[in-house]
DNA sequence: GCCAACGTTGGC
DNA sequence: GCCAACGTTGGC
């Protein structure tokens, strides 16, 4: 059981689009880095729903439920794709602010690799943006 | 709109 | 294989 933070712009792919689908296909990603994360992913682990650009904030929890299969956008290359299920939405999103003002949070890929748009989470960096959330 | 960080591309 | 140039992402 592993945890995870993806990223999506809300214009793009937003956490009420997800809610709304109730699965979603994250598909699209074109970077190694996020790709190999990608195919780490198995069904159960975690991903905190992150909208980057406009809002900044991690606003749910998805959960994987189908692991990694070729991307049916990619028209070349060996890109992959997950689909993931809403799990809960955040009572209050925790911003990009409260998780750099957090210092338990300050060795988050989300800050030191602002560009991955997936990224491994640790168990304590989870539970603490959950509990934060529950103030 | 600007800029920093990072990845990719291509010339050598 | 190195590195400069360029493109993209995303915070500010």
């Amino acid at each position: 059981m592993q945890y995870w933070l993806i990223k999506s712009e809300p214009e793009a792919y937003s956490w009420d689009n997800l809610a709304k689908d109730l699965i979603g296909r994250w598909d699209g990603v074109r970077n190694y880095a996020a790709r190999n994360n990608l195919k780490a992913m198995q069904i159960g682990d975690l991903c905190l729903f992150y909208h980057s650009v406009t809002g900044k904030e991690i606003v749910g929890v998805a959960k994987v439920v189908k692991e990694h299969y070729p991307d049916p956008t990619a028209e070349e290359g060996d890109w992959v794709c997950v689909e993931v299920a809403p799990e809960m939405k955040l009572k209050k999103p925790i911003s990009l602010a409260q998780i750099k003002a957090e210092p338990r949070l300050a060795e988050m890929k989300l800050l030191k690799l602002s560009r991955l748009s997936v990224s491994p989470v640790t168990r304590e960096e989870y539970d603490l943006i959950l509990a934060l959330s529950e103030d």
